[in-house]
Parts: C-alpha cells; structure tokens; sequence
RNA sequence: GGAGAGGUGGCUGAGUGGCUUAAAGCGCACGCUUGGAAAGCGUGUUUACUUGAAAGGGUAACCCGGGUUCGAAUCCCGGUCUCUCCGCCA
C-alpha cells in the first residue's frame, strides 16, 4: 500500500510512473486525494467537538462535586445535541476513511524508473545470459519421461492420493529434494541469513501484510473453519515476522531465510505449461528476505540477484536475467528480476526466481518501520526465490541426462550423496 | 473440548464512574555534582491523526469490537489471546 504523503507530495509523478504498468491511475490518485481532504476537515470537526464534550464534562463533575445540582442537570441536557453531531461525524469519519483505504489498497505498487513499458512477458527485458547449453540430439527426453524412467516422481500416484499438481517424489527423486533444500539453504546462511522454520498456515493479518489479500485471494487455499491460509510462499510468514515492529536504525539489514512448501491454487492453468514439474500446486522453495534501511535497498536488490545468480552457476545450469516490464510486474513490487534456467528436454526456459524490491510498499501494510534521528519511518522490504526446485529439478534432469542415466552436478553430490542416476 | 483466573506505558505494578492530562518503582536519555566514576539531585522519557511558518494546541489509544453515561482503564455484551487445572493426543 502507498503511503497518504506519496500521493500529496507527488501526483504528478506517481501518474506518470504507472505509465510503464499500462494503467491511467489519475482517476483512483485524485479520488483517494478527494477523500483525504474531506477526511481531515472531518476530523478537525470532529476533535473539535470532542475537545467541547471533555470540557462540559470535567464541568459537570465539579458543579456536582460543589453541590450545584441544578445548573450540573441543566448543562446536562445541553450535551445531548453535541452527542448527537459527534456521533454522526463519527460515522462519516468510519466511512471516509474506509473508502480511502479500500481504494488504496487497490492500487498497485509504484513501478521503479527502471521498468520498462510493456504489457506482458514478452516484453521482460532479457539482461544477460549465462552458461551453455548442452546438445543432446534426437533422444533428448523431457523431465516427465525421465521421471518415470528412473522412479524419481510418481505424478499419477499424486493424483490418486490428492489430485493433479501434487507430485510423490521417491528414492533417488525424494532425495534430490532433500539435497537441493540443504544445499540452498546452507549458501544461505553462509551469506549471513538467519534460518527459520515458520508456520505453514498463517492467519489473513499476515496475508494481507505481504500483498496476498485482497489482491490474491483465489490464488490461495483456504481453511475456512480457522479462517487460515495456506502459504503461497515462506515470504508471507517470514517477512511477517516483523509485522508491527519498529527496528533500530543500525540494526538494519535483517536478513531471513527459510524453506517451506509452497500451496497454490493456479486457478486457470492448463496445457503444457502444467506438464509434469512445470507448475505444481505444491512445490518446494527456499526463500530469502531482507528488511532494509530505503537508501541501500536497490544496493542490496542487486547482491540478492548475485546471489542467485551464483547458485545457478554452482548448478552449472544455462540462465537468463530478466528485468520484468510493468504489465509483467507483480502487484507489490517496484522492481524485479527474473531468473530462467534452459530446459533441455522441453527446449525452453523455465522462471526458477523473482527477486524484488518492494521498497515501502509491504511494510507499509506490514507496520514495519525503523527508527533514526527520533523518527520512525517505513523500511524497504526485499525478497527472492533461492531458489524453487521443481523447474531446477527439471532442468537438471533433462541437462544432464545421458544415453543410461544422469550426472548430477559436483556441488550438490555432497548433498546427494550420490553422482548418478541410474 | 470442559472449568477457572487474567490482559494497564520499554519493564514491574497501583487504580471499581469525575481530584488519573494513568500513582509508584525500575530502566533509559540529558543536565548538575566530581580529578574521574558511583551514589545523590534535577529534567525528560509512547504512538497515530489533526492544526500551526514555528513555538505550541486539539483528538484518540489501558487486548480488540460494540453498548450504558454529561463523563469509562473502571459498569454491561461479544470476541481474542495468555496462564492454571481436567480431558484428549504425535
């Protein structure tokens, strides 16, 4: 959510920076202002009359106090007119106030300077690419075949258990899992991120914190007797974790991370998008989060692109950098970064990471400031996939495959424990 | 799931309708004192909105939401969380 003081201090702006969105937001911009002007004089009124009811009333007390019954009765009856009118411009305050935020919370993150106009992903800017790509011939298998070649991932018997999108990975699969998380996780934490463990279900306070609600609501399951959701990505309960919280100005950056499941519906999604790995309802990820003083967060942007960038490079797999453009932009986010990984099997890239700077925006819904000079003010708040493991998984399978098995990359046999599929 | 107790400032904790613009203590910050420090003394110590050029002023907030009242931390209703006991359970 923007702040009130973005959109007094620059509308113009702010207008003109939607452009790269493809959205004419003047309309929204100038009723929110509307809004807010008819709020203040409303609440000016209002404290006014307040400010009258506490005088009357310290007044009563003492007419009753030095025995003066009658003239503490007659004031008595006077402030049944005043009760009145603060009640009604209570409600109008209620309404106003309502309104504006409803309207606020509408309206999507500011688009950086950098983002690049365009309407969709085939507008992303691709930045650079990275690696080679492997020549496999005419056998080349997709990751689904290979799956089922080598009893890595059993899709059918996900089907029958729960439905399509929830995969049973076992033997050699199951562990590849494993050793990816551990592996994510321990470069992680070698680059100074604190690991958590978080709750898989959270309550819609949180939710609503990181962008979910109400912007994507069908996109999570829901348990509607506890009204809790299930986790899209450990970056809502992780960087909920410092909802309403006020940070001390050197203790910045905070750095988190953590691998959780990840539950989404992709309501809408079909044909060989969803094929095998491609898109899953629940899929693995190990998520990093920094909470960030505003004049370092596109500083520190850039080192979470490296330091994904460099995970890939471990895992010797082909990658491309994207910079999204604004259609593709995400509601919350200024700025993001793509990263693709080459699929051999299915000739195509596949998005393994977004990382983004969200700037105030999160933490503004989030309550999440940091105090400096005797002020508190919103901290910038930042997060990337490192990384997601289907389509990594899928890409090292089909990568790496050969005529009677697969090599699996030197970084991650300690991890494995193995160095081939077989 | 059942029964009971409770939720007050950074912390401890008083406060059953107006003398509370929340006592007292602790902590913290600044100043005085001192050769330096401790002790002592003094001053200050929340947030949001709003008004004002500034100094300053107003309103709100004692878990949350309603209600009663001229007036609510205090009374009433609903919710929530914590603790204790019982039951169930990996």
């Amino acid at each position: 959510m923007l702040t009130l003081q973005t959109l007094r201090n620059d509308r113009e702006g702010l207008i003109s920076a939607y452009k790269a969105r493809n959205l004419d937001v003047t309309e929204v911009v100038d009723r929110i202002l509307e809004l807010d002007s008819e709020r203040r004089q409303t609440q000016k009124q209002l404290d006014d009359l307040k400010h009258e009811q506490n005088q009357a009333s310290r007044e009563i007390g003492e007419l009753f106090k030095s025995g003066e019954r009658e003239a503490a009765e007659q004031k008595k009856t006077a402030m049944g007119d005043i009760k009145e009118r603060i009640q009604g411009l209570d409600a109008v305050l209620r309404t106003l106030e309502g309104q504006q935020v409803d309207r606020l919370l509408e309206l999507p993150n500011r688009p950086h300077a950098s983002v690049p106009v365009g309407v969709c992903d085939e507008d992303n800017v691709v930045l650079s690419e990275e690696g080679s790509r492997p020549e496999l011939g005419e056998d080349a298998l997709p990751h689904w075949e290979l799956c089922e070649k080598y009893g890595l991932v059993d899709f059918e018997l996900g089907t029958k258990i729960t439905g399509a999108g929830f995969p049973v990975y076992r033997g050699k699969g199951a562990r590849l899992q494993r050793a990816l998380i551990a592996f994510f996780l321990d470069r992680a934490t070698d680059a100074g991120y604190e690991e958590f463990i978080p709750p898989l279900l959270v309550n819609a306070d949180s939710a609503r914190g990181t962008g979910q609600l109400p912007d994507k609501e069908g996109q999570m399951y829901h348990c509607a007797e506890d009204d809790l959701y299930l986790i899209p990505t450990a970056e809502v309960p992780l960087t909920n974790i410092h909802r309403d919280v006020v940070h001390k100005a050197e203790d910045l950056p905070i750095k988190l991370c953590g691998y959780t499941p990840c539950f989404r519906r992709e309501a809408g999604s079909y044909g060989k998008e969803v094929r095998g790995l491609n898109r899953l309802h629940q899929f693995d990820k190990v998520e990093i989060v920094q909470i960030q003083h505003p004049d370092k967060s596109y500083e520190t942007l850039d080192v979470m692109v490296e330091h994904v960038r460099d995970l890939l490079r471990a895992l010797e797999l082909p990658f491309r950098t994207l910079r999204l453009c604004g259609g593709d932009l995400s509601f919350a986010s200024c700025l993001t970064f793509d990263l693709e990984v080459w699929s051999a099997g299915q000739e195509r890239w596949l998005e393994v990471s977004s990382i983004s700077n969200f700037e105030s925006f999160q933490a503004n819904r989030l309550s999440c400031r940091y105090r400096e000079g005797g002020k508190n003010q919103l901290v910038h708040t930042l997060n990337g996939s490192a990384l997601a493991l289907p389509r990594i998984v899928a890409a090292l399978l089909e990568n790496n495959q050969g005529p009677d098995g697969i090599n699996i990359p030197e970084a991650l046999r300690p991890y494995t424990g193995f160095d081939r599929i077989t």
